[in-house]
RNA sequence: CGCGGGGUAGAGCAGUCUGGUAGCUCGUCGGGCUCAUAACCCGAAGGUCAGGAGUUCAAAUCUCCUCCCCGCCA
């Protein structure tokens, strides 16, 4: 069984911003858990570096623009690195081998009758990279989303026949978990219903792209090479790119994960394009929200830009995952709150789960040797705290199954929750004063130690740092990455007398003293 | 203009399809405990469910109207 799923490609127009972060966190949590699963994954991300807009920038910048496409593609590979982002390729439009794909690619389509010439008159936003439907006769129309001037563009180009989809589309869309969360499935229902329009898939005068065979003077439209970039992605790179070999290396995709911006691309252009070229579809693509801060767009002219950066730095990767994927709905937009960040994760990590370790880490080590004490009735299946660690594991599975990490988040959450009401239910503290009760006391802090076993293992696809911490604290090896996690989510495996490390708590509280 | 989503306690959300004590998390306040990272456990306060009209024995929930936010329309 193998697993492929993709980010963005991301544009290389500036550095990396929170919401690129943000959904590559959500893949890297989808990737580990499929992984733990014992499934083979292939998590695709990468940049895509070419295009008008990214020439503009680079002249800006008095640099070429392959300097700048180097610059920022690797301070996007370093931010993923330092959060250990899990990807199994990162791919770059402008790597030569993009080129033989795109070329093999483009002759399938032509060779299907799909490409044609045409004319093409109209407003374009550079910004976006698309053209605008503003009336010809418009005086100085600007782009809505980026409040800059339009330029007006004649040229003929090369369109791809997407009309001739139109039937195919429908009903694809209407597939029930191609387009996810389903209420963004309507606003593309609406779009195809319209009718679809063939659209222009070349450019002439933008030479920072890929030249279009057989077409002197035209280069690949933005779009329509950088969505190849999946497919090349998944070729080695050891091997000659042919588009023969994607069947063997994980095409197609099961997940397409993207910001809802950009939607329409996956969902319409991408298939009928595949389609054209006679290549599988991906399964699904999901369109998850975007975030704002406290209530407000993030923007430069605003100043309240969040740099996934100085959130790494300031908060550390656990903090920042927990609160992304535990607080926001996947799917829907959010807002980050800097005081509800600081206490969810301090309120959730640090104490709920992170002092429950502790506190029963130090009590079994002060009276029961520096070790798991030994268990009789506490390793039995029936134990309330069993009950809740299966019931956890249920939870947590079907949440990552329906992408929803909120609820698989909760789920681990709840198990901490119950542990911790059982120890002050027991009292062990008490009942060591008391004569007889030695064994009972062992049994239940066995019982407890058992299920913070359970519980960083289940956090491990979420926040594999402090799961990885929590394990090292309990004396366990580290998980292997590739599982198997399945076989250890069983009661009672904690091997009773082991010792166990002095404790230090394994998850910092954030104190932040000023904003973000 | 058209289409879609939304407006429920200080904050973020669930509940609306299949009317009938308005629920969750965080925050706030009170109590308990003392093993622990000022932590953990228990409890309480706090809501005219955007506004108005209607249907009904009964409306957050159904109908109509109004206001406000947000998204889609290459």
């Amino acid at each position: 069984m193998t697993y492929t799923l993709t980010t963005p490609l991301y544009y290389v127009n500036d550095k990396p911003h929170l919401g690129s972060a943000y959904t590559t966190l959500a893949c890297d949590a989808l990737a580990r858990f499929h992984r733990l699963c014992g499934e083979q994954v292939t998590f695709v991300t990468g940049c895509d570096e070419h295009g008008q807009k990214i020439q503009r920038t680079a002249e800006a910048a008095a640099v070429s623009p392959q300097q700048h496409c180097d610059a920022i593609s690797r301070s996007y590979q370093d931010l993923w690195d330092r959060w250990q982002i899990s990807h199994d390729a990162f791919i770059r439009t402008t790597d030569p081998r993009h080129q033989q794909i795109v070329n093999q690619f483009f002759a399938r389509v032509e060779a299907s009758g799909d490409v044609i010439e045409g004319r093409q008159q109209g407003w374009y936003c550079v910004a976006c990279e698309e053209f605008k439907d503003d009336a010809p006769e418009a005086d100085a129309p600007q782009c809505p989303i980026h409040q800059r001037p339009l330029e007006w563009r004649d040229e003929v180009n090369l369109f791809f026949r997407l009309s001739r989809y139109q039937k195919e589309i429908e009903a694809l869309i209407q597939r029930p978990d191609f387009i996810l969360p389903i209420s963004r499935r309507r606003e593309v229902e609406n779009f195809v219903a319209q009718g679809l329009r063939d659209f222009s898939i070349s450019r002439r005068h933008v030479p920072w792209g890929l030249p279009v065979p057989g077409h002197d003077g035209h280069t690949f439209y933005v779009w329509f090479d950088a969505l190849l970039g999946y497919l090349t992605a998944l070729l080695p790179a050891d091997a000659p790119a042919e588009l023969e070999q994607l069947a063997a290396h994980g095409w197609p995709a099961q997940l397409h994960v993207i910001g809802k911006d950009i939607l329409r691309f996956h969902a319409v252009y991408w298939p009928a394009m595949l389609m054209s070229a006679g290549l599988p579809l991906p399964e699904r693509v999901f369109g998850h929200g975007f975030l704002t801060r406290e209530g407000q767009k993030m923007g430069k002219s605003l100043g309240n830009v969040l740099d996934p950066d100085v959130l790494l730095e300031r908060c550390g990767r656990d903090a920042v995952r927990w609160y992304l994927l535990r607080d926001i709905p996947f799917g829907d937009d959010g807002d980050f709150q800097q005081q509800r960040f600081t206490d969810l994760v301090n309120n959730d990590l640090a104490n709920t789960i992170g002092n429950l370790l502790n506190r029963t880490s130090s009590m079994a080590r002060r009276w029961f040797d520096d070790s798991v004490p030994s268990a009789a009735g506490a390793r039995d299946s029936s134990h309330p705290l069993a009950v809740a660690a299966e019931q956890a594991r249920t939870d947590v599975i079907a949440g990552f199954e329906a992408m929803d990490f909120r609820r698989a988040a909760e789920a681990t959450l709840q198990l901490a929750i119950s542990a911790n009401g059982f120890l002050n239910d027991q009292a062990p503290w008490s009942r060591m004063k008391q004569d007889g009760q030695r064994d009972a006391v062992a049994d239940d802090l066995y019982a407890v130690l058992e299920a913070t076993r359970w519980i960083a293992l289940l956090l491990a696809p979420l926040l594999p740092d402090l799961s990885a911490r929590m394990l090292d604290q309990l004396g366990l090896p580290p998980l292997p990455p590739g599982g198997p996690w399945l076989p250890l989510l069983s009661w009672g495996q904690l091997p009773p007398a082991a010792p166990l490390p002095e404790p230090t708590p394994v998850m910092a509280r954030l104190e932040l003293e000023t904003p973000l």
